[in-house]
DNA sequence: ATGTTC
């Protein structure tokens, strides 16, 4: 299927609405990266969206746009806080998955001698893999639901955090309004009782990192960037109990979501079962998944502590010498009630965020005041090989994406693809000659996570640059690298 | 992404 495209600008294209769309859909890519995108069917999935009963505004794209789970990853879509309905396949698997950036006063000469040291300790410290647990004390249900109802907070109390304002540092404070940890099952809640302060698998990481370029010093001034200093970035999510609460909502929902109504028995996908935001199944889905949004953040929170007292311990310093503080934290898999202006009108919408970043622009009361006079600061994780991205949001974003900008750099092999490139080849050795020492518990990781099975991540944030969305403000080179 | 097919 040929989908009809209008060019709206030099990164911005327009699907008309036709048939059940509700609203049109618009893709943020080049010529060239829209030529790509007809590979795979990511077009098609953001015409489909537009149908979601309720939606407002149009079914958003960002130039890392790619197949999803009904959604395309890179997807943006904002339904009506009242009318419209909520879509586990607009959120994802991995709820809240997200992305850290941890800022020190360490000058990058000090800490590169000793590189081996630092990553060695940090695995060490922090599981990664697969079915990787206890990084602290296997939590009972009670404390597990206590830090699904806490978020961030639930982990600075018990000792694990950078600097003083960690917290506030984070979208939402860490700590989604509405969660209800009574509605997360009990299978939920064991898989995800020795997995705090555990990264995962695939594309999660944790970097040591090195601000190597500033492009706009203002906003680095604001966000505590200063060039030659290291950062640590964390990506990760909410592990097998976020991916516990999707699936089993998506089983429960495909079973019953044509009952809705005549629009959701209309719906082009099975893949977009949704249900109504006030419905019963809704709002269950709602409060499980918020609670599970809190797991992650109180995740990262477990991991920035370890992290920061690893780095301490490598290289011989009290923590409080390491000046270390949380810059920001965003969630990229997310639906989350916000109030944006539709068609000139404040209204309160469920923005559905799938490997999308929140970007909001300067003056914002929801940025931290730190912040608020340059926009939200903007993380976006590259691949292991090359380098990372802290932009600023930009006013732009509020009219054009509902504050939302790109998530990471995007596959350009498939992991099976990736794997047959890195037959033969010594990837961890590869990444050494360039100066990054990487820690993997297995060589398969490595081969489907090397930097050619991603796009150059600079291109994806040149594009939300040139759009005008977010504006680029620092470059991260990595030094280590730990992954799954 | 994920105790990689309850």
């Amino acid at each position: 299927m040929t989908l009809p495209l209008r060019q709206l600008s030099p990164f911005c294209w327009e699907i008309p609405r036709r048939g059940g769309m509700r609203v049109p859909g618009r893709v943020y890519v080049t010529e060239a990266q829209l030529a790509a995108l007809s590979a795979d069917r990511a077009l098609e999935q953001v015409a489909a969206v537009a149908h979601l009963p309720g939606i407002v505004g149009a079914s958003l794209a960002m130039p890392d746009i790619h197949w999803g789970y009904g959604f395309p990853i890179g997807g943006v879509a904002a339904v009506d806080a009242e009318g419209g309905a909520v879509s586990p396949g607009g959120v994802g698997y991995d709820i809240n998955c997200g992305c850290r950036v941890i800022t020190t006063q360490l000058p990058v000469d000090e800490v590169r001698r000793n590189t081996h040291a630092i990553v060695s300790r940090l695995f060490a410290t922090i599981p990664t893999g697969m079915g990787a647990g206890s990084a602290i004390p296997k939590l009972s249900r009670r404390e597990l639901r206590e830090l699904m109802a806490q978020g961030a907070d639930w982990a600075v109390a018990r000792g694990y955090r950078a600097g003083a304002d960690d917290a506030t540092h984070c979208e939402e404070g860490g700590r989604l309004q509405g969660a209800e940890p009574e509605w997360v099952s009990d299978r939920a809640l064991a898989r995800g009782a020795d997995q705090v302060g555990t990264l995962g698998s695939g594309n999660h990481f944790l970097e040591l990192q090195h601000v190597a370029e500033i492009y706009d010093p203002e906003a680095a001034a604001a966000f505590g960037l200063r060039t030659g200093e290291i950062t640590l970035m964390i990506h990760s999510g909410s592990r097998g109990l976020g991916h516990q609460v999707c699936d089993e909502t998506l089983h429960e929902l495909s079973r019953v979501y044509e009952r809705f109504g005549a629009d959701y028995a209309a719906l082009p996908d099975r893949q977009l079962a949704c249900a109504p935001i006030g419905s019963e199944l809704g709002t269950r889905y709602l409060g499980a998944m918020q609670a599970a949004a809190n797991f992650a953040w109180a995740n990262r929170q477990v991991m920035t502590g370890l992290a920061v007292r690893a780095v301490a311990e490598a290289m011989g310093l009290a923590e409080p010498e390491l000046g270390a503080r949380v810059l920001y934290d965003v969630c990229h898999n997310i639906a989350k009630f916000e109030e944006h202006q539709v068609d000139g009108q404040p209204r309160r919408v469920l923005v559905h965020r799938k490997g999308a970043t929140r970007a909001f622009g300067p003056g914002d009361p929801r940025v931290p005041e730190a912040y608020r006079a340059v926009g939200q600061p903007v993380l976006i994780p590259g691949d292991m090989g090359r380098y990372s991205f802290v932009l600023a949001g930009n006013a732009s974003a509020m009219t054009e994406t509902f504050g939302s900008s790109c998530h990471g750099a995007g596959r350009l092999l498939s992991r099976t693809a990736a794997l047959k490139h890195a037959r033969g080849r010594d990837i961890e050795r590869e990444l050494a000659s360039r100066g990054i020492e990487v820690l993997a518990r297995g060589p398969r990781t490595l081969g489907e996570e090397m930097s050619e099975a991603y796009k150059d991540v600079e291109d994806v944030v040149d594009v939300i640059a040139g759009a005008g969305i977010s504006r680029k403000v620092a470059k991260l080179v990595p030094l280590g690298v730990i992954k799954g």
